[in-house]
DNA sequence: ATGATTGTGCGACAATCTTCGAATGATTGG
DNA sequence: CCAATCATTCGAAGATTGTCGCACAATCAT
């Protein structure tokens, strides 16, 4: 019954900023950012449900590193939220405008 | 006296977040950024005094592209600055929150 | 005009990143 | 215990990125 898989995170002092900036700056994990501060905690797998796992593994492994989200199992799933109290003390509203900022219906279309 | 060098600019609808976002993710870059809000518009060679010129113009080039800064030629030099209003106008908030949470001293050292 | 200075483009190279299949490990249900 | 299910790790391939030397164009001082 023991949670076996562990994952390390950043301390909030650990995070940083050229990180936190990488890690949202790819338009598939700045969706998946959005899907979190849209419903909270969720199984990994509503971040990209037809995306192979090893490939969603890699973003949310990338996502947890960065300090962006928190991750813990949960039996054989994988839960994953928005640190965003963390980010929000460590940067305060970096969170807040990156979201607002990005829609997807929003983005400029492919320069022709 | 005609300035032969010109640079192509995004018009604000076009400045993408995820591409702001990487361009502000590299620290040499957001380093600069730091130094165009500090100084204003400043020739290219204090963004990187001690840079291969080439090297230079590389992340220029990105920075200009991603529609972070703004560049013109003045004679044989380079005259950058940041395009601070429209990137307030496009995304709200974001520089000013970015550079009020990068300070390079307060930088978490490097993982051991 | 000549020579010095500055930025840019090109090409190469190494490093990093993204993607994803296959194998492995962990957990649940029967 | 056994099989099914889910996540992770590993490895590889292709794409992107960062760095930089070199040649070239543009500009200025003399």
């Amino acid at each position: 019954m023991a949670a076996s898989r562990v994952y390390q995170h950043p301390d909030i002092s650990e995070i940083a900023m050229p990180r936190v900036l990488f890690a949202l700056s790819e338009p598939l994990r700045l969706t998946m950012v959005r899907i979190l501060a849209d419903r909270g905690e969720v199984d990994s797998i509503e971040l990209g449900p037809d995306l192979p796992r090893s490939t969603l593994t890699h973003h949310t492994s990338l996502l947890r590193e960065s300090g962006v989200v928190f991750v813990r199992a949960e039996g054989r799933k994988c839960m994953i939220r928005l640190r965003r109290d963390d980010l929000q003390a460590r940067f305060p509203g970096l969170i807040d405008t990156v979201l607002a900022g990005y829609t997807e219906s929003e983005q400029p279309k492919e320069q022709a």
